[in-house]
DNA sequence: CCTTACATACCGAACGCTTGTTACGTACCC
DNA sequence: GGGTACGTAACAAGCGTTCGGTATGTAAGG
């Protein structure tokens, strides 16, 4: 193999990935530069080749995993209102192997967030880019007569919000009993609470 | 002081306390036997007195939080049906700062849940029992009327346990926004959204 | 009532191990 | 030959855990 430089930011994302999956089943308990080495096998000096520090390869991990996030292949944004919210909620559940992947790493982050101030700050930031980015769809559901005059679309979206990751934290831990159709079902079932005349029966 | 034993439980507690203290501002990963020794002014070797290993300690002090989160003092449970369970849901809620330091632990303890088979499924029995606890509440709130016939309460109990710790996390992370009358607002809409008929605004 | 024996409660220092990090060496390509 | 891309080996620090020692109490014996 050439030492062909350019692929520089390839290797760095190789690597984040081999963070992944070492978080993904070790959590950040286990996570160590020696078992992210062995699970790419490479050497802990291959790594601090292309890191600094410890803490730069995690931080530039959990970066890039939030930007696959919002690159990654999503299902049709059909129509506006209830339905593009569906889909977006939709995508963040735990259906395939990915997403619980996914997930699994931002929950176990959250051990992290809570101790450290900076990382805190960056997830509550998170949580506020996901909730406008909701909320325009619940200001035109409402505007299309999807949900009553008197809703707020912001604490709607907090709502919403707080429905799905709490959905999402039982189904890692009871996959069992959270199948897709459960999680399919609890969410249209909460959608159609939320909106304005329901059917609540599935 | 006299080594009198039988006391010895007492002081169990004692160090399971230091440990939450550690923990609900560290986190687990700055769990470590010296901190919580320092915490509470003695030495490392006194805790391996009380418990033979670390992760001994760290199980104690979790069933002990368990123990005393069924057993701390609690708001009225004024009725039956949906005003038995908006008690219950208030009750988890990050209102005062102890409840703050409870959840913050809880979920913090999902990294090593997550990653240790064994924790996991304490984890998922806790939102059996947690469930278990609430559709009955939902049971009598159908008989009364006050949830549509088709309801199922059990799956309506996930949603319940979903939305309340889903909004747990984002007040952890953004106090500043979710404060007590923002929290206790989004729950009063939320359970009238699941209600039969509501009054959606406030 | 004093003494001896013994268990409990704890401290302080040390052990072995793992951790993140660094230094050095080697192979490779331009 | 020089810079890039590693591997290997070592480092100091921090970890959980162990060990020996020192009080302090209870219990027994004469």
């Amino acid at each position: 193999m050439p030492p062909a430089p350019g692929d520089r930011e390839a290797r760095r994302e190789d690597v984040s990935q081999a963070v992944w999956e070492v978080l993904a089943d070790r959590g950040f308990g286990g996570l160590t530069l020696r078992a992210v080495a062995t699970s790419m096998g490479v050497s802990t000096g291959m790594l601090m080749h292309y890191f600094p520090t410890k803490r730069a390869l995690v931080a530039h991990a959990l970066h890039l995993l939030e930007t696959r996030t919002a690159q990654r292949p999503r299902r049709e944004r059909p129509t506006e209102g209830i339905a593009a919210l569906r889909a977006m909620l939709l995508d963040i559940l735990p259906l395939t192997p990915g997403d619980t992947a996914r997930n699994r790493i931002w929950v176990s982050s959250w051990d992290l967030a809570l101790a450290d101030d900076g990382l805190g700050a960056e997830q509550a930031d998170r949580y506020t880019r996901l909730r406008a980015s909701i909320s325009p769809h619940l200001e035109a559901a409402r505007a299309a007569g999807e949900l009553p005059e008197s809703a707020d679309p912001e604490q709607l979206a907090a709502t919403a919000v707080a429905f799905t990751h709490g959905l999402v934290v039982q189904a890692l831990f009871d996959p069992a009993r959270f199948t897709e159709a459960v999680q399919i079902a609890m969410l249209d079932d909460f959608l159609a609470s939320i909106s304005d005349r329901s059917g609540q029966g599935r």
